[in-house]
DNA sequence: GTAAGGTCTGACAGCGCTGTCAGGGTCAAG
DNA sequence: CTTGACCCTGACAGCGCTGTCAGACCTTAC
C-alpha cells in the first residue's frame, strides 16, 4: 500500500512515516516510480512503533528495541539487551515521576500558603 | 553586584540570567558602561524563579506568577490568578504523572512477557 | 489532453531552554 | 600602559519530534 493509506490505517502522519524511515525504523519497498510501497509487516511495525512511542520511548530507543520485537525473530543476541533496555526505560520513567511528584509537592505547598 | 557574582551565588548560569531578562522576568539596573547591576531583591527573585522552575514551570508561566510572589505586593488583582495558575499547574503535573504511569504499565508488561 | 489528487525530496520553523562562540568594550591590578 | 578577567550583544546549535511549504513528478479518470 502507499503511504497515504498506511497513514490512514495507522493514524500516523505521512510526515512521521517518512521520518521513521529516515531514522532507520522502516525500509519499505519502492515502486518503479519511487513511491513507497508498504506491506502488512510494515503496518504491524508501525503499530509497534506507535505503542512503544506512546510509552514515552525515543525513536532511537525504539530502533534498538525493534529487532527484538519482530515476530519469530530467531536472533536472540540483541534481545539480551531487550530486558536491559526495558528495565532502564522503566527506571527513567520512575525518575520522571519522582521529579514530578516533588514539583507537585512544591506547588501544592504554594497553593495552600495562598489560601 | 555584577552578573558573574550573581551567577555564582545562585547557581544559575550567566547565560540564563540574561535569558531571564530577555524574557521579562528580571530588569536589573545598568552601570554607565552598560554592565548589569543586580541588587538583593533581584537575587531573591532569581531564587524564586529557580524554585518555580524546578517545579516544572515554564518561564512564561513563572513570569505571570512572579508579580504575585513578590514581597509585600499590594496589588492583589493578579494574585487572583495565582491560585488558578498554581492549581492549573498541579493539574498539568498530575496529567503528566498519569501518562507516565500508563507508559510504565505498558513497559512493565513487556518486561514480564520477556521473562 | 487535462485536471485533480497523491507522492517525492529537501528545507524551514517551532517547542523551551541552554551552551558556546565571535567580536568588541570595561575594569582592576601591576 | 598592558594584561587578564569580566562584561556586552547577537547569533548559531542541539534536544526529539512534528507541521508545513515549495517545486516537481506520478497516477487515475474524465
Amino acid at each position: 500500500m502507499k503511504i497515504g493509506e498506511l497513514s490512514r490505517r495507522t493514524g500516523v502522519s505521512v510526515r512521521m512515516l517518512r521520518y521513521y524511515e529516515a531514522e532507520g525504523l522502516l525500509a519499505p519497498q519502492r515502486t518503479d516510480s519511487g513511491y513507497r510501497d508498504y506491506g502488512p509487516a510494515e503496518e504491524e511495525t508501525v503499530r509497534r512503533i506507535k505503542m512503544l512511542g506512546s510509552a514515552g520511548m525515543t525513536l532511537e530507543t525504539i530502533q534498538r528495541l525493534l529487532p527484538c520485537v519482530k515476530n519469530n525473530n530467531p536472533d536472540f543476541r540483541p534481545c539480551d539487551d531487550l530486558r536491559r533496555i526495558l528495565a532502564q526505560q522503566v527506571g527513567l520513567i520512575d525518575e520522571r515521576i519522582e521529579t514530578l511528584s516533588q514539583s507537585r509537592t512544591i506547588l501544592a505547598g504554594f497553593l495552600s500558603s495562598v489560601n
